[in-house]
DNA sequence: CGTGAAACCGTCGCCCC
DNA sequence: GGGGCGACGGTTTCACG
């Protein structure tokens, strides 16, 4: 249901299965300080609703062989509706395309990239992207180290922002 | 190469849990073709040694009230490796900044922000990001839309690649 | 790596406010 | 409406072969 709101219950639960995914239900149950039937209620209908989208582990990309990434800022040539969704189709097909957003401003699109070696994104890079239809420009930045790099969504953010407005 | 210490087996529970991080570990077992207790014992030596950093739920921000996300490209004035240090730690303390990465080319940083709405960011831009020691340019780009965001890595790169090398 | 057993947990029905 | 209690079946997690 669009529109309703949580209870700081709620949000407490939100906040700890993004910060711990596979914690039991009982463990969940005692921090948000209510019994584990009710608590798994809650988190059910999270999930129904669409607050949680699903759980993941989080794997270290570079230590499973995957040493670079890459953000490429796309141009297209056309900017109508069609087209631009024409593009995003073929981002959601590339797999070493990991994210893609459209961006006001100057460049259409970013896309955060992965690959094993910078060959293999080098041949993506120009065996796909670049003779992909429509594709104005690519320009790519290689990063040289994570500086930071947080799953989810700063709920200090939203607390704080909650209480202000009470 | 990375990724050659772990057998078939190793890589198949990785990439069940990237899919889904609160599947049984009994579930788990039957996929990837072995009894539960050894996968358990797998997937905690996959957890002790680094390749599983954690497990999170994927919470909608859009849904949660942030309804803006922005990327950020960060020039400074020094890029002296005190002066780079010192802004990632600077990075790591802004709950909006959700990565920050340090790139080749022309710019020396991109930061991934998320924000309640349009005037917490400026005012975080305005009074945090400009204001702050050694930053000498930032362009932001507010996100239009999203088009594709996968967490995780794509195993089946992976996969095709053993194969080729093998 | 597999088997068995014990402790724990997820889940349901029912009762309460 | 949401929260708590109790019980059943499945799961986690040992010790051992």
């Amino acid at each position: 249901m669009p529109g309703h709101r949580l209870d700081p219950i709620d949000r407490k639960i939100l906040a700890e299965l993004q910060a711990d995914g596979r914690m039991t239900n009982v463990e969940l149950a005692k921090r948000v300080g209510i019994s584990a039937p009710p608590c798994l209620r809650r988190v059910r209908t999270l999930e129904d609703s669409g607050y949680i989208r699903g759980y993941h582990a989080d794997v270290d990309s570079r230590e499973l062989g995957f040493e670079v990434q890459v953000f490429a800022m796309v141009g297209l040539v056309s900017q109508a509706e069609a087209d631009l969704s024409a593009f995003e189709g073929r981002c959601r097909e590339w797999p070493l395309v990991r994210e893609c957003h459209m961006l006001n401003g100057e460049v259409d699109f970013i896309l955060k990239c992965v690959a094993p070696d910078l060959s293999t994104f080098q041949t993506f890079l120009t065996e796909e992207l670049l003779k992909a239809d429509n594709v104005a420009s690519v320009k790519t930045s290689l990063v040289i180290r994570g500086a930071k790099d947080t799953p989810g969504v700063p709920f200090e953010v939203l607390e704080e922002r909650l209480s202000r407005d009470a």
